[in-house]
DNA sequence: TCAAAAGTGTTCACCGTACACCCATGG
DNA sequence: CCATGGGTGTACGGTGAACACTTTTGA
């Protein structure tokens, strides 16, 4: 027998996803100049909303899909944002979803389309709704996330310098640091093929590229190994 | 101009909260006896709807005090829930939010009203929709605040021993821990009163009791102190 | 030859952890 | 007087943080 709850209120779910990217030297966020009512032409998350048919992360997926072109895409629940007024059209709650991407690898056409454009996390412009607060919790959650396991690699080319990977972990971590330490910390948690291949855009001297081994790291995942950093 | 979303799809939004609370033993959850379709009669999380209008943290409130009769309860929102068969009824998506209590302060009266029952979070029974999967992430949400903040006094009396205080550790964290220690850390904090006063029940000699100093740990949280333990 | 970034180890302070015995009391 | 839980301190190893100089090479 299927029952129905006859009485209760529905309400608009929306997913707004807050899309990292770095870019050799910030961390930054992908925004939109939202192109319907209400608040058209102002900056915002990119978003949706949930269809009968999906669940929130494959609603969140076909969302980024359609900003970056690309499917696979790291990302998270964030939190859901309810307030009652959030948005003045019409009684919505949306759920944030944050996701890193590599902020080489998107669809340009995709992002013209949909007027878009990076943001450097330090230089952020007026949003619509809520959707500052937004941003603030996924970048908590990042430098939390960063700092338990190695999920900065998801925003990196495949071939990347150590120094980038610092600079990317100063940008989230909203901090220096120093160099012999963090390289010291990197080595030891042995998740990283270094290459015989040099960058010789950085310097004359040129750096050393490496690989993050996902081998070696699904298996100390698995261990229980301890990825603090 | 008030414009609106006409032609999106609209859910039920509900709220379920996973109550934990602490009996000088054990850390427990508080489960009720649905008395209503689909599923009447299993144990399941007290839940509700959200109303128009109320925001989730206000439903959460409704829903707790309805159930434990207690109006400041902790709580935190914990994860949206929203696999499009999860409530057979009817396309359902579940906030979760978890809340401490302690478990001696609510109201009896209500608890049988609901057919409201203590479980072990070591012997839950089985549970309707994906409950129990919001009960595994509650816990582990648990653990890693509890490493974080000293979020527990939320689950003890006024008073208490740090017996009770360590046991109530051990049973978040499902490990037992060297007593010594556990003083040194939490007197490192410097967030209890030790009172002069003792409670005999436990033993001949009688322990100390203690209280949480909530203005020193306000004082502590402003000044940025980590309460990591 | 020099400017610019890459690469490389050591020391020290502090923290977390392991560990065992005496105390007070009621029965 | 003894059984039961309460209360207390120290030693050691490991980890995190501070710190400076040499190397390479293109311009």
């Amino acid at each position: 027998m299927v029952h129905k709850y006859q009485l209760e209120d529905k309400v608009l779910l929306a997913v707004d996803c807050i899309i990292f990217g770095f870019d050799e030297e910030d961390l930054k966020i992908l925004l939109i100049k939202r192109n319907f009512e209400p608040e058209k032409g102002k900056w915002s998350l990119m978003g949706g909303f949930l269809k009968r048919e999906e669940n929130l992360n494959i609603a969140a997926n076909r969302i980024l899909l359609q900003l970056t072109g690309i499917e696979k895409i790291y990302m998270e629940q964030l939190y859901a944002f309810s307030e009652v007024d959030r948005d003045p059209a019409e009684r919505t709650i949306s759920v944030a979803y944050f996701a890193l991407i590599n902020s080489k690898k998107h669809d340009k056409a995709l992002i013209d389309k949909h007027s878009a454009q990076w943001f450097s996390v330090t230089e952020l412009p007026e949003l619509i709704f809520d959707h500052s607060e937004m941003i603030t919790k996924a970048i908590r959650r990042l430098r939390y996330k960063t700092s338990k396991k190695p999920i900065g690699f998801e925003l990196l080319p495949e071939k990347f310098t150590m120094r980038q990977l610092q600079k990317l972990y100063e940008s989230i971590l909203g901090e220096k640091l120093d160099k012999r330490n963090f390289i010291n910390k990197i080595n030891a948690l042995d998740i990283l093929i270094k290459l015989n291949e040099k960058d010789m855009n950085s310097s004359r001297k040129g750096s050393f590229l490496y690989k993050f081994d996902s081998k070696k790291y699904s298996q100390k995942v698995e261990e229980g190994f301890s990825f603090k950093l």
